[in-house]
DNA sequence: AAACCTGTAACTATAATAGTTACAACAGGT
DNA sequence: ACCTGTTGTAACTATTATAGTTACAGGTTT
């Protein structure tokens, strides 16, 4: 299974598009919403940051989206995470003298591939407000 | 990224599909294909065993599937390997006393589970005989 | 008996993950 | 000017997952 980064950006963009008062939107208030430290909310903010999807300023609290909820796919807060781009790892160096060894890795880059491609489009359908929504 | 014992089963499979001759088919050889220690062999297999996908016995060298290559999804490999079942981890605990904390991992849940059942279309649209005829 | 196999428990090394401490730098109020 | 509170980031730690390894009991064949 893959680390709960994912999870904790979305909590956290949700956090920011519904919390109208910004000085109550530090990285304490959103640590404590989400159960986590602090810090971790500020490193995951500092590579959505980097990702062009919010601002923030040193020693202001608040933060700013920078896309509108309606136009932010879940596919698209995916690649700003910087997370993993296959689902199920490939065995290193299988042997090239035997004939399944030789070909197993590029077949199952295919197959792993089509899988791939398939939860990307079920991110790509849904956006923020779309979370939005189901909070309410 | 979900770990390699899923690549290591299909690869044990295709080579047990594929090797006539079982006096040759043992974990020490499918260990030498798949660049591994025959005990991780061996424990992947009584994993298949279990769920029913193929026989051994003790002491006898050869594996035989249970189940025609052509009849084998690679959906029913990846149940009977116990992999996760979900994609991405959500974190624990959230704040119930947040509007955002006290929904997000149900809603979180909805939206993994519809690329959940994605990924599982794709998996069910193929079959080992399918892996195996790209290994040619 | 000897050589080979499977099955499985127990241990180890490595890496990923999340959490934590610490602190520099910035901002705003008094 | 100072105090309080904030962001940004480096460095360290604890926990867990992962894969690999050693060891050995017990079955099979010759």
């Amino acid at each position: 299974m893959v680390n709960s980064r994912y999870s904790v950006a979305i909590h956290i963009l949700s956090l920011i598009a519904t919390t109208s008062d910004k000085s109550q939107l530090t990285s304490d208030f959103i640590a404590g919403s989400v159960n986590t430290n602090p810090v971790v909310v500020r490193r995951m903010i500092g590579v959505l940051k980097k990702a062009g999807l919010l601002t923030s300023r040193p020693g202001i609290a608040g933060y700013d989206l920078l896309v509108e909820p309606k136009d932010l796919t879940l596919l698209a807060i995916y690649h700003a995470i910087d997370g993993p781009e296959q689902l199920f790892a490939i065995h290193d160096e299988p042997n090239p003298a035997c004939a399944v060894g030789r070909k197993i890795q590029r077949t199952l880059e295919g197959v792993y591939t089509s899988v791939w491609d398939a939860m990307e489009e079920q991110l790509q359908a849904q956006t923020l407000q779309d979370v939005l929504d189901q909070l309410r």
